[in-house]
DNA sequence: ATTGTTAGTGAGTAATTGCTTACAAATATA
DNA sequence: TATATTTGTAAGCAATTACTCACTAACAAT
């Protein structure tokens, strides 16, 4: 992976995020970049396979989180720490995300199978705790989590992310 | 409003909601409403105009449904109204919701105003009940908010909307 | 040193984009 | 009925789009 390469993915990322993925030609990537347009197609085959690189180093970010997270033993603490995960997103990761929340309004680029290994480890967790029903329990967790992470990668700024974390924290005890 | 503005109404709503606004140009809102590309610019100026028009629409219907809200005057009944906003929303409408949600994640077109009236229902209704914090509370429901509307928005015909709203409904008693 | 491979450029390309314009048909107004 | 206004079309426009191609520069392997 060369400099160029990397200047490239981070313009990309950086654009894609704050425009949308159709809203951005690949002439203005690399602009941004520094690089010749050309570069991008010898690099990714096109705008697309750019897009796949993209969320191919972000989904291995989130395997690692994942893993991280099959090491908490405890059920409850299981639940809290995934509840809590918008919360905690590294700031410069947020490009990454709001990519992600954004393509998934759109039929074409909608992905739904990147839930889902955290689907499995809430039912799991939810089952041994004895839920009568953990599957829509989890569902309802996974919507709480949908609008917990647009709360922080679109109002960040706007709204207080300790205050809000701290109210949540009061419910669940 | 002739039948023809109409058509071009319903078929940029239908398109903007599923593939985008960008990608969607329009010349394919034009055949897919069976008229000329031109008629679009006569009715609406240009591409931004034609957004504008659908969000009026969509900003009336609204503003009923927060008058129809004002009228609970037990303010438990008003946050449980509006915590259960998501699920109730009128199938026919999803398309204009999704559009909503997908702008949000494009700077150029986000906008925040649209929540404000809900927040104000909901740190009056949070102060009567004599919250502690009522605007981090406000914030936490609205935040949730956004996720059930996700969920039933995205994943409406893979969860079951109804189970949902039941096992919500536990939560909060 | 020579050769092969990869990285990089810049000038193209055909197709598509949002939009205009000249004109005709329909409809309202007098 | 005559006239003005609105509704509609088809062709065409400059600009932009994603992408290609011929080429050079850098670097590695033999």
């Amino acid at each position: 992976m060369t400099e160029k390469q990397k200047a490239i993915l981070d313009s990309a990322l950086k654009l894609f995020a704050s425009k949308g993925f159709d809203a951005v030609p690949t002439s203005a990537i690399a602009k941004e970049a520094g690089v010749s347009e050309g570069l991008i197609f010898r690099h990714f085959e096109n705008k697309a396979g750019l897009l796949n690189a993209l969320m191919q180093v972000g989904k291995e970010k989130l395997q690692e989180e994942m893993e991280a997270l099959s090491q908490i033993n405890k059920a409850e603490d299981k639940i809290v720490a995934i509840m809590e995960m918008p919360f905690h997103i590294d700031e410069e990761d947020y490009p990454f995300w709001r990519l992600v929340y954004s393509l998934k309004w759109q039929n074409e680029y909608y992905d739904d199978e990147m839930g889902k290994p955290m689907r499995d480890i809430l039912i799991e967790a939810l089952t041994e705790l004895k839920y009568r029903d953990p599957e829509a329990e989890a569902d309802l967790i996974l919507a709480y989590l949908d609008g917990f992470a647009t709360t922080v990668l679109l109002k960040g700024d706007i709204v207080d992310k300790d205050r809000l974390l701290q109210t949540l924290r009061k419910k669940y005890k």
